[in-house]
DNA sequence: CTCTATGCAAATCTTTTGCACGAAC
DNA sequence: GTTCGTGCAAAAGATTTGCATAGAG
């Protein structure tokens, strides 16, 4: 389908070029550079943060409504085997996704529910223990580590 | 409701003892120790596995079949918020629910899912690190670390 | 006797699936 | 032209909520 305004070149948002480049992996693994999986990598781009499915619905259909949301989960999950997104699973509610950038970790406080955005290497060291002694690799994107932030921590 | 075979005291199984302490510290908080309750912890006690609602509602129905789901999932909210359970959200699927016993962790492979219960040391030197920089005290039986076990590490 | 707990039914939220049609390569 | 992607509707799984009644203290 041909959705209006997707293939204009006029407005330019952040990283046309980078979705075409991400489009192009698409299409090297099998996969097919679709007016719906634009649309959701530049929602994807536009904003940095870890959103659930639902919420990048919404972003999609502000652009067009017409995208289903079952379309978006198969993008996503396609995406996701790419390695091109995360999917992060936080304690509660849906999952969240995010692209695939520096390699970071969460901290989600189980009391307010705030997430922390880490960097990957305060995972180190955890990382070393599972490998030594169970041959586990730590995946920090893939997790929240729940627990009580500084204002929720008892006295 | 008074369910058949539950008051009675006569085969006395695994902590029957330890169970009418717990229902004590329920009433405490003004709670009520009900036959579902006692059957629920009856269940939780008689293993120590992570297990879903469903399965704990299984087990309580193994017991007495008229118990509902509802009041299962009630009365784990009350034993969490009385840090009796802890509630454990694995990567997909339903959260699980164990006895707060022992500090442990798990590892979770987002390959084959396979769980792992290690001990709650092996976060203390991420714990030490979020607590430096951030405040964040890591609680490790609230949720798993997501990875790649052994088995399925790549070559 | 009062207030909590329970059962039942229904709703909610998130995600998945089957099928027929439309679009990408 | 083939094969993959999409929309739609419906199902599925997990959990929550409203309400009337039964039970604990």
């Amino acid at each position: 389908m041909v959705y209006p305004d997707t293939m204009t070149d006029a407005p330019a948002p952040v990283g046309s070029d980078v979705i075409e480049h991400v489009l192009a992996v698409v299409r090297q693994h099998g996969g097919r550079a679709t007016a719906a999986k634009r649309l959701l990598l530049r929602a994807l781009f536009d904003s940095p943060g870890h959103r659930s499915a639902d919420e990048l619905a919404t972003a999609v259909h502000a652009q067009v409504p017409e995208v289903n949301q079952t379309t978006i989960y198969r993008n996503l999950d396609e995406l996701e085997r790419l390695q091109i997104v995360d999917k992060t699973h936080l304690g509660h509610g849906p999952a969240t996704y995010h692209l695939t950038t520096t390699a970071h970790g969460h901290l989600l406080c189980g009391q307010c529910g705030t997430l922390t955005e880490v960097p990957g290497e305060l995972f180190d060291a955890l990382d070393q223990a599972t490998r030594d002694r169970y041959g586990f690799t730590i995946q920090p994107r893939r997790f929240a580590a729940i627990g009580l932030c500084a204002s929720c921590r008892p006295t």
